[in-house]
DNA sequence: TCCCAATATAATCGTATAGCTATATACGCA
DNA sequence: TGCGTATATAGCTATACGATTATATTGGGA
């Protein structure tokens, strides 16, 4: 498997996926389900970036920059450090970027799946 | 690592991210935004049933349970297979299950940080 | 203190969708 | 063919939220 820096091991085990913590899940899953904010997300991987620099790398309008990093940030999927004028925002882990890389491997698969059907 | 059936390897290198294929992972990430979806996912885990069974186990209505399997379905997450009159569904692959198991792991840690700061 | 730049927030609008109720479809059986 | 059960769909309402425009806040420099 591919290094991920700050990749997840595992799910501790012990913990019972109750409702109340699919919730919480459910909203992490649902900040991700957003292509404007999978696209903020993808900027970063290269190290943080101000909101500047991140409205031009995701196309977004400055208030919508804002208010997704906002989403992200409240959810704890973004940290934040001020300098002057600028904010500059970095992934909190890197667990996040490999969820996405998953799903999207978990897509490549299902496309070639689709594919087999018409040879 | 815990074992996974069918989870992913990883992300097969070669296929660039692009805004195109962020929004197909976006669609899949907007499915598992939701809680009864997840409960539905979840309840999954221990095998196929019917929308009868996904009901009870996931507290949803049939109109609703049946809606959002369609969803799932129409995603490529979930399979199904007609018995006369019932319908059982199926987990896709494991890999959902997978990515739910991260993104707990993941709320796990979040979550324990946060508690660091009150020590 | 005043002005400008970077970021955040407010107000608004349009759209997507979760949940509900009612109805339709599919299937097994008599 | 008619009936009952399991599942799917249609129509509706309320709500969440993304995008936009306008305004507010924050910090640096003159």
């Amino acid at each position: 498997m591919r290094a991920h820096p700050g990749m997840p091991h595992d799910r501790i085990p012990g913990t019972a996926l109750t409702p109340q913590l699919l919730e919480l899940i459910a909203a992490r899953f649902k900040a991700l389900g957003e292509p404007a904010r999978l696209r903020i997300l993808h900027a970063l991987r290269s190290g943080e970036k101000s909101v500047s620099d991140l409205m031009q790398a995701a196309q977004l309008s400055q208030a919508n920059t804002s208010k997704h990093l906002q989403r992200l940030h409240g959810l704890g999927l973004v940290e934040r450090r001020r300098d002057g004028l600028h904010v500059f925002y970095r992934l909190a882990d890197g667990s996040v970027l490999y969820l996405c890389d998953l799903m999207c491997g978990r897509l490549e698969r299902q496309l070639d799946a689709d594919r087999e059907l018409f040879r």
